[in-house]
DNA sequence: CATAAAACATGATAAGAATCATGTTTTCGA
DNA sequence: TCGAAAACATGATTCTTATCATGTTTTATG
């Protein structure tokens, strides 16, 4: 349990897709929502479990994945503090479809379904915000999948760790990422194994482009990384 | 041009993501659509281009298909009769990110967007159908991308089979897939080169799965796609 | 109907990536 | 702080898949 204060007042109040929401549900929000406290490791929900509300998250790190069919995972999304979550199976009146584990400590507010659906039927302008989001992601995910298909993995990792830079951003020293990832969950974002993600991390390194120390992973050269990824735009 | 008749008695009324609007909006959506009939191979809209409304298909099929960064085609949706399509860059406020081409002669009826996001606006029953049905292709693309990265080709052409009689089902005979796709399309639909589409699909036709007589593709035996695929679900 | 172009097919080869194997380093809990 | 487990690293090998090459069939069009 933790208390990051009224949503009024929250550090993320115009972060996030509830931004446009007008004050009255953002009161309503205020009074029904419930914070918490995960660790590092913890799990917000598990691939299967039905969903009874939305997360927001207040500060931290979530990672959502699927298990593939012969139980690999592959990590389709990376959350920041302001992203919400758990909205995709509620919309949809599925059981959630991946699992969410905290990269960090992380703080993370609840907001029950009937709640959040009743917002959405009354604020005609959060509906809207959440069809952008919606779209936002599944465009997202065909460009992904475009790449998955046509790509090789050297030009996805490349890719990879710029999404990495633009999700969570760099440290205070300008270069280092800033989160920490295993070589194994970086490979379930590349979609490749584990040994070939650690092997082409040696040769970014090798080429100058990364500079490794245990899981921080620093940017020397992003124009070389961009070139490596082969981005049309 | 061609006349499909109100949208009150269309055929694909209750097929369509338009179900539940409201018959206010309905009348209005009639008296503004603009019903066009495209010839097989004929572009609907491209990628890069600004969206104007959305796409009622009446009927016909559709495929919906990025161009990698390589130039190499990903189709990454088919749609039929009843299916709307154009949304997903208008509600993002983007261009489109895809194209869309006829895949046999089409009849469609445009909605202008104004007239459609005045209806979003308005009804907020459709509202939540656009949001389901945003949730239900966002989980299906997550789904996808898993596959690709984590599966091998004989399992995802498979798997592509099995879709394509998901979506368009047999001709009269009860075992013929209902469209016509060229053996480039399907590799393009499965994420891997011609050749190899080619060469799977041959060996599906020795193993007793298939048979293929030029463009048509019969499923002589679904029972052991489904194990080829090696679906979970 | 003739003919060119596109699509299909198949073999050979090469490249890419996974897997297996082994050793080292780091991390974490008792 | 010690010891086990997990994570990291790297080489060798195998398997998958793409690419290249060539020939055949189908399709479209004047």
């Amino acid at each position: 349990m933790h208390d990051p204060g009224p949503c009024q007042s929250c550090s993320q109040r115009f972060n996030s897709v509830f931004c446009k929401a007008k004050d009255e549900f953002i009161n309503q929000i205020n009074e029904q929502k419930v914070c918490n406290t995960y660790k590092k490791g913890q799990v917000l929900f598990n691939e299967g479990a039905y969903p009874f509300g939305v997360y927001c998250i207040n500060d931290g790190k979530i990672k959502l994945s699927h298990l593939g069919d012969d139980g690999k995972e592959q990590i389709i999304r990376l959350l920041k503090a302001g992203d919400v979550l758990g909205y995709r199976a509620l919309l949809s009146g599925d059981r959630y479809s991946a699992s969410a584990v905290a990269l960090e400590d992380t703080k993370i507010c609840f907001i029950p379904k009937e709640l959040f659906v009743n917002v959405l039927k009354l604020d005609t302008g959060l509906a809207f915000e959440m069809m952008k989001l919606l779209s936002d992601e599944l465009h997202k995910a065909e460009i992904k999948l475009t790449h998955l298909a046509q790509k090789p993995i050297r030009e996805r990792l490349a890719e990879t760790l710029l999404f990495i830079k633009e999700t969570y951003g760099f440290e205070e020293d300008g270069i280092t990422l800033n989160v920490r990832l295993s070589r194994e969950e970086i490979a379930n974002l590349v979609g490749t194994a584990t040994e070939s993600a650690i092997r082409l991390l040696s040769e970014f390194k090798k080429d100058g482009m990364v500079e490794l120390d245990g899981k921080k992973i620093k940017i020397l050269s992003q124009k070389q990384l961009v070139k490596t990824a082969n981005l049309q735009d």
